[in-house]
DNA sequence: TCAAAAGTGTTATCCTTACACCCATGT
DNA sequence: ACATGGGTGTAAGGATAACACTTTTGA
């Protein structure tokens, strides 16, 4: 009875630090020299629950304990990109978990990275990146006429402007993963190019200018774990796991537009922070500001009993306010 | 080496059938007389994917071809609910199916069941049920004050009112699972009482008033399913998968409080749907509705490609409108 | 003619969006 | 003094929630 499969848990573990969202990595793997999320395979004498598995593997590769952790996605193709293994079924069990420090215990081969050096298009903080103008946008437009005419291409022309935002249908940040999955498909991203078919091997740097690869399906993951931050900031108050006990206002929007990928409008932010009640002052000051010394605010962790869905909420749309 | 495990394959299909939700169940789970949900295992030399190897069981199973299938939740604890099977670790992917016709091939023991049956306090469609009024209300009051006095009793009272609505937070509709995991929690539901601890064994018929069991864990899944599917109607267009090709503006609108359900404002849904673009009249009109005929609608598939979250949308509480 | 359901018009209210402006501190 | 970021008031537009009312059929 070939019945038995091995379960791999996998953590995309984020951070914030200096308005930069980064997520932990573990170097070398499997296949070709990209990094890879930590994991590993359950271990179903020891780990109890699925959960209690992952944190066990993370403590044990990168010294952390984690804090708020949910769980993502299963993937399970039998030849989930590249190194698609003839002896042994894989399933990964893909996991969110959201820290606040970024120092790592010595001697664990783990290291920090910006998450957009692998979606580098997903950061539209500065306006529509030049990646995405001079050479995605591009790119697509030639996939999409690669289509025989008619209903192919237009189908193909509907999911680029869905995904990537056009004209009617404007940027959605939380299509993290439609995104790279068009991408994917589209074969410019360096993982679509190994996997099953005759590829490159894939390389840990970025020379094409689609972001860097990571091991396995990993960006995959990754999308997947951005785009569900970025969905449940709008109503679950994540943000603070990931900013200090103390904080201003500006940081607690950094942080919000840091992770959304987009600017947002500093008073009607303010508003809604205020009108869900958040926060409350702490009655100390941050003076290190560069100008007008900053109150500091503390997270109000009753409101998760209060009220049904608290968060602070990525309008639609609400252009920079400098 | 101990490090392999079996992978369940689990589908909650929902249809819905005059203005009440069904599931699709499988006679006899494995421990007790409990009603179950199509599952089998992945069979990893047979199933390319995941979602392959759950079309192919529930073929098996019952006789269908499933057409709008997703992705629920992976569980994976040793000990889920009742049947501790000390041999061999299980892990369950849940899945979501949602399908228009309810014929069966013959010759398939499977059967359609009320969802409402088994999580009777989900439906308010005709105001909030006696049954969580009389009996699960005091229930919980009683779950509360049998808290040590203090931090602990705030607590469990804070998740009450915010999972049941009271007062200042109202009904979530979403909050399913939170909802049947509370109950769980306060030993209100058979299958807490069976499972690891010194049990009852389950029975398949509701004595207790809080909802007839399922097998194993699958009434954690349907209450998974039914919360998913619930915050997805808001977004996705997923309400026409379960409706026939031509339909009247009314039974669109049944349906949707079906699954939400609640009652619903009807000129305020007509105009939601109106301003989504969401249908196109046939020109047909369905003579047979009890009184003034109502003209036929249709899906206009085309939204998917234009707006980026077309849904037919659960406003607030809009309560009833006749 | 009456019940039952289809279908429409209109208004008050709130939230979103966007404008412009003042305040406190370090250099 | 001036640059930098902190912090606020207010008004326009649109979406939501709720009101009541007319129309068309079958019994």
């Amino acid at each position: 009875m070939p019945r038995e499969v091995t379960v791999g848990l996998h953590a995309t573990i984020v951070a914030v630090t200096g308005a930069e969202p980064r997520v932990l990595t573990v170097s070398g793997g499997a296949d070709d020299g990209a990094p890879a999320l930590p994991f590993g395979p359950l271990d179903p004498d020891r780990h109890r629950t699925l959960e209690l598995g992952l944190r066990a593997w993370v403590r044990g590769q990168t010294g952390k304990d984690l804090a708020h952790v949910e769980q993502l996605y299963t993937f399970g193709d039998r030849d989930r990109g590249g190194a698609a293994d003839e002896r042994a079924r894989v399933i990964a069990v893909a996991y969110l978990a959201l820290v606040r420090e970024r120092h790592l215990a010595a001697g664990h081969p783990a290291a920090w990275q910006a998450v957009y050096r692998f979606l580098p298009w997903e950061d539209r903080r500065g306006g529509e990146p030049a990646l995405l103008r001079d050479r995605i946008r591009p790119a697509l437009d030639a996939w999409i006429a690669a289509a025989p005419a008619g209903a192919a291409r237009r189908e193909r022309r509907g999911r680029a402007d869905i995904t990537f935002g056009s004209g009617a249908a404007p940027w959605d940040a939380e299509r993290v993963l439609d995104r790279y999955e068009l991408l994917y498909e589209a074969g410019l991203v360096a993982e679509a190019r190994r996997g099953g078919g005759p590829g490159d091997g894939g390389a840990a740097s970025d020379p094409a200018g689609f972001g860097a690869p990571l091991a396995l399906d990993h960006r995959r993951i990754l999308a997947t774990a951005l785009g569900r931050l970025r969905g449940k900031l709008k109503y679950r108050p994540l943000v603070f796991e990931l900013l200090p006990e103390a904080f201003t206002l500006l940081q607690l929007q950094r942080t919000v537009e840091t992770l959304a990928g987009v600017r947002l409008h500093k008073q009607n932010f303010r508003r809604l922070v205020e009108r869900g009640a958040l926060v409350e002052g702490t009655g100390r000051v941050e003076p290190a500001t560069g100008g007008r010394p900053a109150k500091l605010f503390r997270f109000r962790r009753e409101v998760q009993h209060e009220r049904p869905a608290p968060g602070v909420g990525l309008p639609g749309l609400p252009v920079a306010d400098s």
